[in-house]
DNA sequence: CCGCTATGAGACACACTTGTACCATAGCAG
DNA sequence: CTGCTATGGTACAAGTGTGTCTCATAGCGG
């Protein structure tokens, strides 16, 4: 497959975009499915695809490289760990559907080496970043740091779930992440 | 099937609980690996349950039943807000499994009308309690109440998870659910 | 103990999904 | 414009899950 034919390079981002929205509300989809909601036909999937692991693979490196293109350009930075978790947190809930994705990714099994040395890499990055709040004074130390990143994909998922029920806007769930995540939900 | 029968009983707690926790690891098992984990023939088990959405219902409402058992009587002490969100917390950590089947649930999409009756009766109680938190003057007004009864949910998640990882006890979970929720992960 | 009932094992038809192959056609690139 | 290539539609084979049925047997309740 030319990656240089627009009408290749067409239906593959299609089909990676149907792929994640459809998958993620309903894993069991079946292929035909898959392509329909891409609007391309079954056997052009498989040309793409060779196989259904293969596409569940391709759509979790493309959200990997999404979310890691937004959160590699605010490490640089190299602010304080509360600035860079706070500009992570608002860059990262635009892509909270791909964010998810990969939440559920264990479930599925993710076998593939190259995924889960990227998505391992990721989580590593964010635990090193909750060490560093902690040394900066910023982050009780008494907190488990596993827990710590393990709730921020929490809160994500929350955003992602208030989202998709129309209930809240991103600039609210962002907030309210941030909020929450920083001093919790009572008073003083 | 007769309930009294001491053969039928065993086979149906036998099923409900290898399905529970062989579908909250592989929502796509099939009902072969479900009779089997369970220890049974696959005939009985479209014995006890016609097809496979009953199942999953029949496990929902089971969960649903047993958070329930240990909810309602500490919504029924009638204690503040803070003192009760505090022991149910407590009292869900022990039965994450079934409340993150519950939390899957909406993904598989429930559609009988039973279910989502408790369930949405559940939830409400859970929002009301936290309404009740905000005008007890315990809780920030400023937060929307359906985005906290959503992170409590996630939050239980994150414990079913690092639960899950061998990672932490049931004790230090709960402390920590309520410490990040309460207070949230910085300092002061 | 005896009768009844739930069970296990297996056979079976049916529907669906997967992956492959083929062919005519539409659309891109040069 | 022209040749090449990706596409859509379809047909096909193999595998798998589902739900039903039957029959001999093990185990419960009375």
């Amino acid at each position: 497959m030319n990656p240089n034919d627009a009408r290749a390079s067409r239906s593959r981002r299609a089909l990676l975009d149907a792929s994640l929205e459809l998958l993620l509300q309903k894993p069991t989809a079946s292929l035909s499915e898959v392509a329909a909601h891409a609007g391309v036909g079954r056997a052009t999937l498989y040309r793409h695809f060779d196989t259904r692991d293969k596409l569940v693979c391709a759509i979790t490196l493309d959200s990997l490289g999404a979310i890691q293109s937004v959160v590699q350009p605010i490490l640089d930075e190299e602010l304080s760990a509360e600035a860079t978790l706070t500009r992570i947190i608002g860059a990262i809930v635009p892509l909270a559907n791909q964010y998810h994705f990969l939440l559920s990714l264990w479930n599925i099994g993710a076998d593939d080496p190259q995924v889960m040395e990227i998505y391992n890499q990721q989580l590593a990055s964010l635990f090193e970043l909750v060490e560093r709040g902690k040394s900066e004074g910023w982050i009780k130390p008494s907190l488990n740091s596993r827990w710590i990143v393990t709730t921020i994909d929490s809160l994500i998922y929350s955003a992602w779930w208030m989202l998709g029920q129309g209930e809240m806007t991103e600039d609210e769930v962002t907030t309210h992440i941030l909020d929450t995540l920083f001093s919790g939900i009572t008073k003083k």
